[in-house]
DNA sequence: TTAAATTGTAATGTTTTTTATTACAGTTAT
DNA sequence: ATAACTGTAATAAAAAACATTACAATTTAA
């Protein structure tokens, strides 16, 4: 009998973060919100927020002021951020998990089931950010009144 | 200025270990496997396999046989198990995260992002699901030599 | 009819991941 | 100059995932 270990791990709150904060800089119309505003709006800490900043800045969705009165807003006009392209910025980590550990090499099924996991996730996921491109964060932001 | 704390948690591994159990259990053909074989092919503990068995037995997937020489097989034919189903049935948390501690409530944003991601998550996840119900564990476990 | 092998499940412990906190250098406004 | 920020690293705490141990109940079969 084989035996070692595997696991398969998950996405976090990165999305649901950045969206929040995207949403919140559209609704301020190109105002600077500073991270300790976000963080109370998201009920988090502002590191957290600066940090999720850092990589919405890395592909272009904010910009962000140092110093006194300094703080973040929009890159793009809202109606050109579409939500499969937040997506994509954001993820991590495999949608519904990526093997770390070592499936045993010896069992046939073990051997090949991460290649196969892996290709049934991709094609799974881009079904899912198919549907969230046809999504803007104009769109998303209008819902909030 | 607000405060609080939230978070938006992940689905994990169930998905991953549920399909190589079922692929297992395909490919014996009506053999029973125990938990400890099937962990030795995952790499993780039986107790965790046993577990997951329990799940998909609950949703009529497997069955499973006590005592001295038991163990599991499938409890329908793969050809009509699709991997939606599969995914259904395992899935505990919402896929892009579910918000579990409150945003804030003074913030029009806070107070009414948990629905509109809700709901966001929702179709895009309804999305995956159809694709991954486009193929059955036959179809799954036909990949493997 | 007893021993062995197994499931099912609970309780507990360990490890990993996520999130918060602290700290501080660098930047900008006043 | 001082205060209010960003950016980022280091550390700590909390939460989640996973492993381990334990054992009652079940079944097989010697």
């Amino acid at each position: 009998m084989f035996c070692n270990k595997n696991s398969y791990s998950m996405n976090s709150s990165h999305f649901s973060i950045s969206l929040h904060i995207l949403t919140l800089l559209d609704q301020v119309k190109g105002q600077l919100l500073n991270s300790e505003y976000i963080a109370g709006s998201i009920n988090c800490n502002p590191v957290l927020v600066r940090k999720e900043l850092a990589n919405l800045h890395k592909h272009g969705f904010v910009q962000s002021k140092e110093g006194k009165g300094g703080g973040s807003t929009l890159a793009k006009n809202p109606a050109d951020i579409n939500l499969g392209d937040v997506y994509r910025a954001v993820k991590q980590k495999s949608l519904l998990g990526e093997s770390k550990n070592e499936p045993n090499p010896d069992c046939p099924v073990g051997r090949q089931i991460t290649k196969h996991l892996n290709d049934l996730y991709d094609e799974a996921e881009t079904a899912l950010v198919k549907n969230l491109s046809s999504k803007t964060l104009k769109d998303f932001s209008a819902g909030f009144k």
